[in-house]
DNA sequence: CGCTATACAATCGCGCACGATTATATCATG
DNA sequence: CATGATATAATCGTGCGCGATTGTATAGCG
């Protein structure tokens, strides 16, 4: 390992990461599209289906994500129909975002897009499983 | 598995490789704000740094780039003196791009960034280089 | 040689992504 | 209860990221 060079791409582990991560919304698009979503406003509404009426801001705690980022991703999807946004009675400096019946119903559109995905991505499921560990335990040395 | 949830954010494989690949551009920032770079322009940097001369067309090859986000990089990269675009010779239709002194220099400025982003990824070395051929092949899965 | 097809970079438009700032609301504390 | 501290979302500015389009240069082909 004599002339082992840290800074050659070959040799970088964030690299494939940064570069995969792109690929990959590029792949859902396709399959989003048709939805109106983009990979951002899809894991959005990933996190609402499963705890509707939450603030902006433990939607973000869930997804990475700040304010800025999502008060114009949320309006977005306001506009598409598929929340709705309205200040806490209780609280007047948070933000309820509440999935519309069109929201609600387009869960059963998008079923089939994990799906597909896996099709794609030519992982054996033990391989798929133990990446989905390591990416999760590299996001938790971030906490 | 009867209620197992594929639309569960918890069951995602492509969520956690999204937000683990935001927030380690996030861990870079204050590594590379010193050097005058954002994370793109860095991996653009190393690919400079082995192979000086090529085109942003050979460039955007490495990087998974198209000429719509490099253009105007590389224009900034040009801004902060650390590289030169002109039209190639022999076919006018390419852009060559090449480093000057001060890009070539930034390289030994550059040479401890991976060495502090190993530190902060509490990755075992033998999890680190699954987790890196597990990218590289959902990567390739894309080709 | 002329003419179409292809290749290449640049440009445009839109949507993230985020650091920093701002405005408002709530909390804490004296 | 008043006032400073904290919390929350919105806003602003900059830089990707990419699909689509445009303009120019080269290649291919009759």
């Amino acid at each position: 390992m004599e002339d082992y060079d840290p800074l050659a791409l070959e040799n970088q582990l964030c690299f494939p990461l940064y570069a995969a991560s792109k690929e990959l919304t590029r792949q859902y698009k396709p399959l989003l599209g048709p939805l109106g979503l983009t990979y951002t406003q899809y894991v959005a509404m990933m996190a609402l289906w499963e705890h509707d009426g939450i603030t902006v801001g433990e939607l973000g705690a869930k997804l990475y994500l700040d304010s800025a980022t999502l008060t114009p991703l949320l309006k977005r999807l306001e506009n598409h129909g598929y929340v709705q946004r309205e200040r806490s009675k209780e609280d007047e400096r948070a933000v309820i975002v509440t999935l519309t019946d069109e929201g609600r119903d387009l869960r059963k559109r998008a079923v089939d897009v994990p799906f597909c995905m896996a099709g794609c991505l030519k992982l054996a499921p033990e391989e798929a499983l133990e990446l989905k560990r390591l990416l999760t335990k590299v996001l938790q040395s971030f906490a």
